[in-house]
RNA sequence: GGUCCCGUGGUGAAGUUGGAGUUCACGCCGGCCUGUCAAGCCGGAGGUCGCGGGUUCGAGUCCCGUCGGGACCGCCA
């Protein structure tokens, strides 16, 4: 049908008769004789002279033989990388009529309600910037898929309906017709799976995986999301990380991204530094203990705190009046912190602040030293529990410091040596998981699990880019005794690990190889290359917050006659 | 489950102290126009101010509820 596309002709072919197909961008009519055709596809727009009246609108459907030639030096169009060249003595055949769109299929969309644009997806994808993400998204697959297979990883699929296993997320359940009133679940991760491909011997496994929760969504969360997921034998950690890291490097460089490393932190020093356990590296602000510098204060909020940290949110003194101040506080407070010190550094260097008073000079000299304070910049200074402190700040480092997604470096980040239980479960007096009940604990930790298990470090790790997690991953236990040793930890008796696991604890009795692997999540990393705060921007048909796709208008009651095939009865809704 | 923000012709916005569905830009329809490129000029049409209730002589505006959208907390082993 074609001979070209639209953004395909260039000065080398004037002369050349060229047949292009696309759609109405723009039409600009001068009279009877002269009309100009702006015609789009995906590869861009070209501008088509039609040398009589033609009766095309927005979003037309066409088809326009031309012969390409040279614009006149004073009607090039720097703006167009066609903007050299016009189709000249063209024939338009009109291959669709289209009603106006309900927003412009331009950049002039982006401002336009997202509800709409999830309406009509179709038109929003039209657009530049959709077409590119998804097109970035579909090279970072590419690129992902190449850089697995040559490190030998063997792409296997796995099953969409699986047993619940009510640990964890929220499942999306699905119920059996053949079996009335049970259910399969749609898999959270393959991870189970994955596992046992271990024990099959297929060694080296991965396969662009959809998973699903059904947990609240957010600007970075989806109900089904897909999932670089990864399972390697007979490897330690850092084998897992150069597989990994060697297929988000190879997407980067898919996505025209500059080169960069990949660092490694421990969980520790990601949380003592940074307050988070995915440290932003783009800027600074780090957390600075203050509890030396307080040792023997007088003043009673940090006198006997276990840990004084401090931020410097340098030059943002002007910028913070009372209100924000009081914000920040409001904020402290709600995370858990007793309260928060705020100092301004003024242009003589001395601290404005409620509580300066009570600092003595040669601590306030200290914590200026400290935190390197300068005038114009604001302190900001808690003192509680180690971790609170930490939590607090981070939080309050990313409010005030972190930059918007497109703004650079790439800052990769490995965050290893994760505890292998994140506090003492209040009902229960057990210890939580902090990851999932297979992941290895450290091998220098293991004698403390049953005695100290708050301090057993995990063989599990993050993948973290500018702040945002990218995945997780952990070296799975492949030992029974030592499987059964984490769940009596967890209060789970053999016989319920048994009644949950079974299916995937047996295997594990006829030979299981040392194994470990990972799960990065793609949506999120398109969309950090492609500048997007929004996973939603590089996915062709979302859903919104509340879990309804505008365009489908998903998710429907069924017809009673399918719930009477499956054994469901609904219940009428809460009063 | 919770906190905050938003909802006004097809789209995006403005709407002051409660005083007539008012305004602006784009789009749309008609006309004019031979070098535009988000063309230009002239004219025109287009509204359940998300929905329901309340206060008031009078509500886009104030109050309550509800629906929808977004950001976040909880949640996401």
């Amino acid at each position: 049908m074609r001979t070209h596309q639209c953004g395909e002709l260039r000065p080398e072919h004037i002369g050349q008769r060229a047949t292009l197909t696309g759609w109405v961008a723009s039409r600009r009519e001068h009279g009877e004789k002269l009309a100009f055709v702006d015609l789009r596809d995906h590869t861009g727009v070209t501008q088509c002279v039609v040398d009589n009246a033609v009766d095309v609108r927005p979003e037309y459907v066409l088809r326009i033989t031309g012969v390409v030639a040279e614009r006149p030096a004073e009607s090039r169009n720097d703006r167009l990388a066609t903007g050299g060249i016009e189709l000249q003595d063209c024939v338009v055949e009109i291959l669709n009529v289209a009603e106006p769109p309900p927003f412009p299929v331009s950049e002039r969309a982006d401002q336009v309600a997202e509800n709409t644009r999830l309406q009509h997806r179709y038109i929003d994808i039209r657009r530049e910037r959709m077409q590119r993400n998804l097109r970035l998204r579909a090279s970072v697959n590419s690129a992902i898929r190449s850089a697995m297979e040559s490190q030998g990883f063997v792409e296997v699929e796995t099953p969409m309906l699986v047993p619940s296993t009510p640990e964890g997320a929220r499942e999306f359940i699905v119920p059996s017709r053949q079996q009335p009133g049970s259910f399969y679940a749609l898999p959270q991760s393959p991870q189970l799976f994955k596992q046992l491909l271990m024990v099959a011997g297929i060694d080296r496994y991965y396969q662009l995986a959809r998973c699903l929760r059904d947990e609240d969504l957010r600007a970075d969360r989806q109900y089904e999301f897909m999932q670089l997921d990864a399972e390697m034998s007979f490897v330690d950690q850092n084998d897992v990380h150069r597989a990994i890291g060697a297929a988000v490097l190879a997407a980067a460089a898919a996505a025209g991204q500059p080169e960069a490393a990949i660092e490694t932190m421990t969980w520790h020093d990601a949380m003592n530094r940074f307050g988070v356990d995915k440290p932003d590296l783009r800027f600074g602000m780090e957390l600075v203990d203050l509890t030396e510098v307080f040792g023997a204060t007088e003043f009673k909020a940090f006198a006997g705190a276990a840990t004084i940290k401090g931020i410097n949110a340098t030059g943002k003194a002007d910028e913070m009046g009372r209100n924000k101040l009081d914000g920040l506080t409001d904020k402290a407070k709600k995370i858990g912190a007793k309260g928060l010190v705020w100092l301004k550094v003024a242009a003589d260097g001395s601290l404005e602040s409620p509580v300066a008073k009570f600092l003595s000079d040669t601590e306030q000299g200290a914590l200026k030293s400290a935190l390197s304070a300068a005038p114009g910049d604001l302190l900001l200074i808690v003192a509680d529990e180690w971790s609170m402190t930490c939590e607090v700040l981070g939080t309050l480092r990313n409010d005030l410091g972190r930059p918007p997604v497109h703004e650079g470096p790439y800052r990769y980040l490995w965050v290893v040596d994760f505890p292998m239980f994140i506090g003492v479960d209040e009902v229960t007096g057990r210890p939580k998981p902090g990851h999932h009940p297979f992941t290895q604990p450290h091998p220098d930790d293991v004698e403390m699990l049953e005695t100290d298990p708050l301090k057993v470090r995990s063989q599990a790790y993050d993948l973290v880019l500018n702040g945002w997690e990218l995945g997780s991953g952990s070296i799975r236990i492949h030992q029974p005794e030592l499987q059964a040793r984490v769940f009596r930890l967890l209060g789970i008796s053999d016989e319920e690990a048994q009644k949950r696991f079974g299916f995937f604890l047996n295997p594990f009795k006829y030979g299981a190889p040392p194994h470990g692997g990972f799960g990065l999540g793609i949506d999120r990393l398109v969309a950090i290359f492609a500048g997007e705060e929004n996973i939603r921007e590089v996915i062709a048909f979302p859903k919104t917050q509340s879990g309804m796709d505008p365009m489908t208008n998903a998710p429907t009651p069924v017809a009673q006659k399918q719930l009477d095939d499956l054994g469901i009865r609904v219940l009428p809704p809460k009063a």
